[in-house]
RNA sequence: GGCCCGUUGGUCAAGGGGUUAAGACAUCUCCCUUUCACGGAGGAAUCACGAGUUCGAAUCUCGUACGGGCUACCA
């Protein structure tokens, strides 16, 4: 049966979009937003589109698009249509739709919906300061007081004879006095605001460049939008954004809004930052990113060591859940189960824990076959040669004691390579004669034992303990020390068959004779 | 300050008038394992507060408190 969902217009293809503006590296909290973008889409059997909003040329850094492209393609969110790849509605770069955006700004102001200001950035610091007080901390540029500022509002005259002389200026919204605007949001409802308690925001910016606010209604009408997820933050706009879509007598194709609830920090309050994941030690970007002008580096969910799988399933559980037990979510389940409605009104604490349990389950459940190639780029990082055959063995036996794909390393580096030191404090105070004489028997049985199997090993070893009268459990562990370096890893002589006859026996050898025996 | 949004264990959360208020992470105890894990069993721990509506409220209403977001020619 098909389900019927009011949020869907009839004979209307979806269409939604990730937007972020190319200023460094990809949050959590964006990849969340693109996640929810492309399951909806996925789901409606829509569009997916990535636009850039690159509106700034102050916050502009070179590289974070690409950066912004590789880490979708990383989380498997491809998009339909995008900078790279163009589409219907191309250019897919706000600078590169300049020239779009001035006639509405105009169109608007022809309406009486919007003005030309002159204020210089100084003249509205001094606006600030001279309205400052402790009632108002912040005061804005809005109904109240643009009768008393530098516009075409206040001096229609002087305004077309400074913009004649090329004098900068500025396009404002003109926010209604007094009225009610109201929508509704596909997460929380209904939600009402009153003009005059927002600010007359620019529109177009003096270098001719349109701000977010006007950029983002006129992409969304000329690339039919049909719904627009965004952060929480962006909730306070919404009415300008609105109104803006009534003036443009565009109301009818409006988006239908959700605003996404924000991720926090895991201690103490507020949104998580970069900074957050710095101080706490986990990442907070999807990838490695290097700010290209200081070079810094901040650490990535991918480079330290996620699962793509496992990271898209972790974000989408920050603020949705499918109402049952179920956790674990394929990218296909997701786009199946998931319900925009499900999703959360309140922000979530994000909690590194529980977003390596995440991973954890994920390499548990990955094949060995698909854990090779991410697993290889570790160990050829650690500089230790591993033989696809061989290493598809040792993952499939370590996998549910890793967590993060460099934990395969440490738990299978010893299958490659000699231990680099051995853990021999720990048994050195209980050794005496007769071990050191059953080591040397055992690698005599072990030399003429004809299948290399792990139970002939075993049979072997614990027969020998019984007629040496040691306990085995006293032979066990230092015999792992032997092969492994520390007590971890897989039953021991199951490391022992893999590692073959000669490799054990030498490793046993060594530290024999570090043992000074 | 103003406006807006939110609030179920430490964290993620189910539940939307009657439940012993699910489950997961973390934590603790035990079992399994002659290592480390995995796995299994169990424990501790939650409806922010106050009124109201109702026979009955975690669930509905209103206040309060607390938290968050916004308050740029940034997005």
């Amino acid at each position: 049966m098909a389900m019927s969902n009011s949020y869907l217009r009839a004979m209307e293809k979806v269409r939604v979009r990730f937007a972020p503006s190319p200023t460094g590296g990809l949050h959590l909290g964006g990849v969340r937003t693109v996640l929810y973008n492309y399951l909806f889409a996925r789901k409606h059997l829509g569009d997916f589109v990535l636009r850039i909003e690159d509106t700034d040329q102050h916050r502009f850094v070179s590289g974070a698009e690409d950066y912004i492209v590789e880490c979708l393609k990383w989380c498997g969110l491809v998009p339909d249509e995008s900078p790279t790849q163009g589409g219907p509605y191309a250019p897919y770069r706000q600078s590169e739709r300049k020239s779009s955006y001035l006639a509405y700004a105009e169109q608007l102001v022809a309406a009486g919906h919007a003005y030309y200001a002159f204020d210089t950035p100084e003249e509205l610091d001094e606006m600030r300061a001279r309205y400052k007080t402790e009632e108002n901390p912040s005061p804005q540029y809005d109904s109240k007081i643009r009768m008393h500022m530098k516009n075409s509002l206040t001096d229609p005259e002087k305004a077309k004879q400074l913009i004649a002389e090329g004098v900068p200026y500025v396009i404002r919204i003109k926010m209604p006095e007094h009225e009610d605007v109201s929508f509704t949001d596909l997460i929380r409802g209904e939600v009402h605001f009153n003009t005059g308690q927002s600010d007359d925001k620019v529109l177009l910016k003096a270098d001719g460049m349109p701000t977010y606010h006007l950029a983002v209604v006129v992409d969304d009408y000329l690339m039919k939008i049909t719904h627009a997820f965004r952060g929480e933050e962006w909730l306070p706009s919404a009415p300008a954004h609105i109104l803006l879509w009534k003036y443009l007598g565009w109301e009818k194709n409006m988006p239908q809004w959700a605003h996404l609830p924000l991720i926090l920090k895991p201690d103490g309050h507020g949104k998580l930052s970069k900074r957050d994941g710095d101080k706490l030690g986990f990442p907070v970007f999807a990838m490695n990113w290097t700010d290209p002008k200081t070079g810094d580096l901040t650490e990535g969910f991918r480079e330290r060591g996620f699962l793509p799988e496992a990271f898209v399933n972790l974000l989408a559980m920050l603020g949705w859940n499918a109402g049952t037990e179920q956790e674990l979510f394929s990218l296909e389940e997701l786009v199946a189960q998931f319900s925009i409605e499900r999703v959360h009104k309140g922000g979530a604490k994000f909690d590194f824990e529980k977003a390596k349990w995440f991973n954890h389950e994920w390499i548990k459940k990955s094949s060995g076959e698909r854990l090779l190639p991410d697993v290889k780029i570790y160990f050829e990082k650690a500089g230790i040669p591993a033989a696809d055959d061989l290493l598809l063995r040792v993952i499939d036996l370590v996998k549910e004691r890793c967590t993060l794909l460099p934990d395969f390393v440490e738990q299978g580096g010893f299958f490659f390579r000699r231990p680099a030191s051995y853990d021999l404090e720990s048994f050195r105070g209980k050794w005496t004669g007769d071990k050191t004489s059953f080591f040397k028997t055992y690698i005599e049985k072990l030399q003429a034992l004809e299948k290399w199997e792990f139970a002939n090993m075993e049979l072997l070893f614990k027969e020998l303990a019984a007629e040496k009268n040691i306990k085995a459990g006293e032979l066990l562990a230092p015999l792992r020390i032997m092969l492994v370096g520390a007590k971890f890893g897989p039953p021991v002589f199951t490391i022992s068959e893999m590692l073959g006859k000669g490799e054990t026996i030498a490793r046993i050898e060594e530290v024999l004779q570090q043992l000074g025996e």
